[in-house]
DNA sequence: ATGGTAGGTGGCCTA
């Protein structure tokens, strides 16, 4: 599944969430053998986990927060460096929240807006620069987002306390990428539920996968696409790749 | 209004 997208696209980078692997049991040495000698990864059985690999060299950032102190896997951030300088990549992973959207009835959607909310504050207070964030970030923030705005008001990914704090998040720095590329009038999707018997046809999609830059590093942006298709390979994830191309040069 | 699927774990949970 990797291996041929990352031969159809030839990825400098490839930022993964949902790992759901320990490190000590991470496949290091068969990412390696498809072109990614270096490797940052956090992940734990069963649940959340995050990974960057790298044709480049990576560093890791290291001061990064422990997000409401549970040690979750669901962050991991690096530089690269670049002909301008070096770039910091943040790769998230959102709580998706659970079912119930009242944070006083649901812990699982307390804890997403709390992430999202220390989030935001973490990059109030450590302005961003030249860098890429990108994720499963579990919000599908605008109304063309979604299949349906007004029938998902109150589902978990598309409630206004949800999209709010995403926006908050945004505003703390950077700029909404795919949407530079897809105007907001636009449907634009890069999740389709495993619950609906023909994604393709019901098309009941949502944007919950983002890519932000700061505004430093717009110029820079080519283009981004979405691999709809990869939703029809076998066993597919139910969400597919975004495919940023960046030239910092 | 509800249930629908997937996957891993261990008889249910999270997505």
């Amino acid at each position: 599944m990797l291996q041929r997208l990352v031969e159809e696209e030839n990825p400098d980078i490839v930022c993964l969430q949902e790992t759901k692997v320990p490190d000590p049991l991470f496949p290091a040495e068969a990412l390696k053998e498809i072109g990614f000698p270096y490797q940052l990864y956090r992940g734990m059985k069963g649940y959340n986990g995050v990974a960057i690999l790298s044709r480049h060299p990576l560093k890791t950032m290291e001061n990064v927060p422990d997000w409401c102190s549970r040690n979750d896997c669901r962050h991991i951030a690096a530089t690269v460096e670049t002909p301008t300088g070096p770039i910091l990549l943040h790769d998230f992973y959102v709580p998706a929240g659970g079912d119930i959207p009242d944070p006083d009835l649901n812990d699982k959607f307390a804890h997403k807006l709390a992430f999202v909310d220390e989030a935001t504050q973490w990059f109030t207070a450590t302005p961003p620069a030249r860098s890429v964030l990108v994720g499963d970030l579990n919000i599908a923030p605008l109304e063309h987002d979604v299949w349906s705005h007004r029938q998902l008001l109150k589902i978990v990914s598309h409630t206004p306390l949800e999209t709010d704090g995403l926006k908050a998040w945004l505003a703390a720095g950077f700029q909404d990428a795919m949407r530079h590329i897809t105007p907001e009038s636009e449907k634009l999707y890069t999740w389709w539920s495993y619950r609906n018997r023909d994604w393709k046809k019901s098309n009941r999609g949502r944007r919950l996968d983002h890519v932000w830059l700061t505004p430093d590093l717009m110029h820079a942006l080519r283009d981004i696409r979405v691999r709809k298709d990869v939703r029809d390979w076998d066993s597919p994830s139910d969400h597919v790749p975004v495919i940023l191309d960046l030239d910092p040069a």
